[in-house]
DNA sequence: TTTGACCTTCCAGAGACTGGAAGGTTTACT
DNA sequence: AGTAAACCTTCCAGTCTCTGGAAGGTCAAA
């Protein structure tokens, strides 16, 4: 099967399917005589839970942790399990973090009226005019 | 006042006001004789104003056009709204996301019992062993 | 005078792709 | 058989926002 089926059934776009192969994320897949990729079974699926995991907001980094866990019989859970852990604590922070700039960020353009006059709350608070921090 | 109290003052470390200056977001300051960057306290409220919309999470592209409104005596306080509506409209996507991921990492977590054996359903989810998709 | 802490430029790398150019192959249709 | 569209190939460059490091010049204090 051709890059573009194997793109189609996994969900990760052609482009992207060599990008991960020349970092060693994919391994090199079989050759037709006239030099396309050609992928099977096996492949897709390995593609297939990258994608998922990429979805999912894991780095590429923690996907070939990922993949040699779930290719290793004798993994323990636990090893997953810290993994994620580590990951949900990231987006959590990350989360935190966007929701205190929302926050500022609502309460400075609620303060501004947003006509075609130039004072604005939001600029000035920027420009740290009230606040001097 | 050299680089690195430009630095110290604005809260910029001195490789990103550089990077700053090379990209034209900072103008180029004047120099000493000996080369070095000479800012004045004009240029340092503008290192401010930007780290303070960088910490807000706007683009360095959107910190430029608040940087023009900022210093445009006949804008309209709309347009500086706008921008920031538009950010916090890219913010609460970016939230969404996360949320929706932590909430199946949690949720793939909880399932996990983390321990020295190897069945574990965080992998078997990526597989897709069970949904299918 | 010598150390150490500054400063300078330039180049490379991070992370995760994405776009485009230049060219070869396959497929479908006339 | 010819041809045009739709594939595929490689390679290079760009995105975004810095950050690190190398190689070298300058300044202030001991």
């Amino acid at each position: 099967m051709n890059i573009g089926q194997a793109s189609e059934l996994s969900g990760i776009p052609s482009k992207t399917i060599r990008y991960y192969e020349s970092i060693g994320l994919i391994p090199a897949p079989a050759r037709t005589e006239s030099g396309y990729r050609d992928y099977s079974q096996p492949e897709i699926e390995t593609m297939r839970f990258i994608q998922r995991a990429r979805n999912l907001g894991f780095t590429i980094k923690d996907v070939c942790e990922l993949i040699d866990l779930w290719q290793d019989q004798h993994r323990a859970s636990a090893q997953v399990k810290a993994l994620t852990q580590r990951h949900i604590s990231d987006i959590e922070n990350k989360i935190q973090e966007l929701e205190s700039m929302r926050h500022t960020l609502v309460m400075l353009s609620d303060k501004c009226h947003g006509d075609d006059r130039p004072d604005c709350p939001i600029l000035e608070d920027l420009a740290a005019l009230n606040t001097g921090n």
